[in-house]
DNA sequence: GGGCAGCTGAAGGCTTGCTGAAGACCTGAA
DNA sequence: TTCAGGTCTTCAGCAAGCCTTCAGCTGCCC
């Protein structure tokens, strides 16, 4: 399991690389912001653990950069104060967990292996249901070979949905990963969405792929309807 | 998703179960350690949220005993001092995660969340019971490869069942699980349900996978009937 | 036979989900 | 800045079908 630490305090640096080469991670490190930057996107790793304080970018700049760049691997942002505004800025950022410092040597391994464990169960890219194909790199879909040109939102529920085809999944559960918002949002919000998608990847094919789940939300069928 | 929030402080645990309830969550609480490893252990949660401090029987005591009874819920404990060794033997003791007091409630959300997803990913997904299949995820049911429609309540009432196969599990109970209701409902309800889940997964198929355990409850029988 | 627990058909009320339309909003071009 | 094109959200009406309640019934046990 490759990691990135990136932190600028030398000492905190070092020992880290050591303690965690030793835990069986592979392990580089960076010392501001940029550097970080620049290694996360041009190496992939599974695990990029991101002090907030850092020169010349900080840890949330760094965070949002790195997602805005496509990265998927799993962010740990160090906190150093322990006021709920670090927190909650870093998870808006795109960071998957935080620890506040002083942390425990013991937690950040659990923490990371944790991360890992989750970061390892995300979907491949591309999703292959019966003639349906989801392509969440190239963000396309095509149906039959045909290409169906969707809207983001349109693309971003699809999308969801394939990566848990066969699964029921909640509106709830939509709106709070394709529209990041919380629970009082509107549910009709997401029936619109699925019934546009229907009209394009469905009834112009006769097929029945995105399927209702009266009182659990929507699934996407495993054979593509 | 059902959380028990054990915790002594009345105002905190009050303010707890207010907020998670406006979250989405569906909350218990209990004040002691005693009650509520007891309740933990009588019902079945997705996430405990344990005090360290508790009269009676402290968290520590509460998790690694829920551990040993076979739990599989999720446990976030809270921890009072922020020291190393706190988290360390929270995590020892078998709980998921931690937050030191004071927390901010957006962070405990986000935490919940986060767990409950590990723990979603860690369930079992599907029972096989003879030839009767109860996918929890795909919220499907079949008999013998047949698929049969069942409505929300009928599902919710299989899948409990399910999930004890071979126990008798009273009206009372899955009134509490399945319509998160007090214990003055009608359990007549329940009857109606069953009765009509009867008709679909059993009568049609000659099987009796349905049980009435008078004067108990119901068993749904492990080998479908 | 009496009493109790559980079963079930029917029906009204109500929730849930779908969809067309309208206006707000965003983005890029002139 | 204004405009045009497209997208997103909100709203309201409608249809489907689910849930609960009730009442009468069966069958078990004493």
């Amino acid at each position: 399991m490759r990691v990135l630490v990136v932190e600028d305090e030398r000492r905190l640096a070092l020992a880290l690389k050591h303690g965690l080469t030793a835990e069986g991670f592979t392990v580089d490190v960076a010392h501001d912001g940029l550097s970080g930057l620049a290694r996360a996107t041009d190496h992939s790793y599974d695990v990029v653990v991101l002090d907030i304080m850092l020169p010349g970018l900080n840890g949330y700049r760094v965070c949002s950069r790195l997602r805005a760049a496509g990265s998927d691997a799993g962010i740990l942002m160090l906190t150093a104060k322990d006021g709920e505004w670090d927190e909650a800025e870093a998870l808006d950022t795109g960071a998957d967990d935080f620890l506040s410092k002083p942390f425990s040597f013991v937690v950040l391994v659990a923490r990371l292996n944790a991360l890992a464990r989750r970061i390892g169960s995300r979907a491949p890219r591309r999703t292959v249901l019966g003639d349906l194909v989801v392509d969440s790199a190239a963000r396309t879909c095509t149906r039959a070979g045909t290409a169906i040109p969707l809207t983001p939102r349109e693309f971003a529920v699809l999308d969801h949905l394939a990566r848990r085809a066969g699964e029921a999944v909640s509106k709830r559960e939509i709106l709070e990963q394709v529209w990041d918002s919380g629970p009082d949002s509107d549910p009709n919000t997401v029936e619109v969405h699925v019934s546009a998608l229907r009209r394009k990847i469905d009834t112009p094919f006769g097929r029945a792929a995105v399927q209702t789940v009266r009182g659990a939300g929507y699934r996407l069928a495993a054979d593509g309807g």
